[in-house]
DNA sequence: CGAAGTTACGGATGCCGTAATGATG
DNA sequence: CATCATTACGGCATCCGTAACTTCG
């Protein structure tokens, strides 16, 4: 049994029972892998995958009870090297972070500045996608961190650490009639068309959530997935403008009326999720400390020993989640 | 990285930096031990050992680290193998017990009995040993289940779960002043010259805490690690023995007086043990139901699963567990 | 007929074991 | 001087990749 044809079953199972595009992830030939499985099969004497004539039909029972284990196992053998190459304490490494539009928009930039800033040897790799998406690529280990706020709790090997809690703020055109006023409530909102988030993306649960309890319809004109298409729109006139409070840039945006919203909606909690059984880099660690302050590698450690998501909320029970923009207001 | 090597270095590491008697075990030869571990160093880029000329002196700390993983990463190679050997549904296996004497004189032969019928082609192995070379043995991957009543709480990557309560009977030769009396004390006991188990074996520790309690001083003349050698003493008149309850015979003893103890000391509870992570096969959880039939997969499954000796606890709290020869009492 | 998996074969790498060397206590 | 780890070297197995073959849709 060897190491290579436990990752080969892992990537043929992973890419729908497809040896070609597996060999080809692998940087090997298609005839390699095919051997290789079989030996592996002949050594366990147990047929892994199903074959029809030629072509893989399926798993069997065993096939995917192996490749679970082989999971395991693989993982950790990426652990045992990052041992190795934590302790060979040169800071050279990757970190892939998959995260979504907001995050890499407007709150990674700076962490990122002062990571690279530390870490120059360390090649950053940022995938950007919807939240599932992102969720997915942390559970396959294609990326070490996710970052988001909606969905990740779908995924039950994935450790999720709150980082901050934010709220939203209204985008006005200079002279829209809600500019004027003093507080603003859901109703008043309600009264005009809405331009914000589409369903899945950065808190809008929440959103639909606050007009739903005052038995509200709020007239949703248009939605986007990231909050520069929104307040290009509310630049247009098409609507009114409710977006993530850290999406507004009182300089760049200030042809915009900016007005807090954090009591109308409930705070939403962006996470950072983690592959269960991953062992970090001490440069991994610092990254999470950098963009939430108050995970500490102690702690973050804690969480990663976590066998359930209960363990996890229970951990960060009682710890203050902090606030990111809060009460924006400007005129 | 090939799973071999990190066998060579968890060899020599356990083998106390010895390549020679490493290779040896591994039925290879200390060259090829040599190399490979060098050219893992080399990939890894950290050395493993620290060398004085041409011996190996001790680990670095990455060694430390790099064996503690490397450990982790072949119990999953093994797991993997039992999944196999598992689904190819062959009942040929291994099946490897570590336990002390009282367990494996008069306990183990009727469930052992009944396991080898059910699976004549799993090959057994009993190793007998104190409770905590038994507790090592089976720490260290040795054997597949350590059955104890002490000393197995120490070590931490050990779940162990409780099978049966027992207590003590008292032994006396025909004719003792104690055989006649209808219900015995402590301060009877306390009277005569004892002799019973040494220190740290089968539930001694109970017997001791009764005593103490009642502020008695026990004159024990003898002692010794099993019930065999306890009854001979006995029989040349040496003393009162204290056996547990299973180790007395009706028929083999008869010639001894045996009264039930069970109210003078606190029950002891003897436990099976299983590695943390363990993968088992089917014979072995059929084995532990036949040891212990509360013990059912589903049970043990969890039990397996449990990150701390707090949790296993848990799972078992309130479980009653069952009382093996409760009361013997036998003029 | 095209796509995909398996078989065939040649080349290269890598692992193993014997034997010699060097270092230690 | 005995023990033990490392180095040197030759044999052998294994793995890889190209190419031909087979099977399925």
């Amino acid at each position: 049994m060897k190491l290579q044809q436990l990752r080969y079953i892992c990537e043929v199972a992973r890419r729908g029972l497809n040896v070609s595009a597996a060999a080809e992830h692998l940087h090997t030939s298609q005839s390699g892998v095919s051997k290789q499985i079989q030996a592996l099969e002949l050594e366990l004497g147990v047929q892994i995958f199903i074959r029809n004539g030629k072509h893989l039909a399926g798993m069997t029972p065993a096939g995917k009870a192996i490749v679970e284990q082989a999971g395991m196992l693989l993982q950790k053998a990426d652990n045992l090297k990052r041992v190795a190459a934590d302790f060979r304490n040169d800071s050279v490494g990757d970190l892939a972070i998959a995260t979504t539009h907001t995050q890499s928009r407007y709150v990674l930039p700076g962490v990122i500045r002062n990571f690279i800033e530390h870490y120059p040897e360390v090649s950053l790799q940022l995938h950007q996608g919807t939240p599932l998406q992102i969720a997915e690529l942390a559970a396959l280990g294609t990326v070490d961190f996710a970052i988001a706020t909606e969905a990740l709790d779908q995924f039950n090997d994935l450790i999720m650490m709150p980082c901050y809690r934010w709220n939203r703020v209204v985008l006005l055109p200079h002279g829209h009639p809600l500019s004027s006023m003093a507080t603003l409530g859901l109703a008043d909102l309600a009264e005009y068309p809405l331009v914000t988030y589409v369903s899945g993306f950065t808190g809008r649960s929440r959103l639909d959530a606050a007009f739903d309890k005052e038995q509200l319809e709020p007239k949703v004109v248009f939605t986007a997935a990231d909050a520069d298409v929104i307040k290009t729109y509310v630049r247009l006139g098409m609507g009114v403008g409710i977006v993530a409070s850290m999406a507004y840039d009182p300089q760049k945006d200030a042809d915009l009326v900016c007005k807090d919203a954090s009591h109308l909606f409930e705070y939403s909690v962006t996470r950072i999720g983690v592959k269960r059984g991953s062992l970090l880099r001490a440069y991994m660690y610092d990254f999470v400390g950098m963009f939430a302050p108050h995970l500490q590698r102690p702690l973050v450690e804690k969480a990663l020993t976590c066998k359930s998501q209960a363990d996890v909320h229970q951990l960060f029970e009682g710890g203050e989640i902090p606030v990111m923009r809060e009460g924006v207001s400007v005129a």
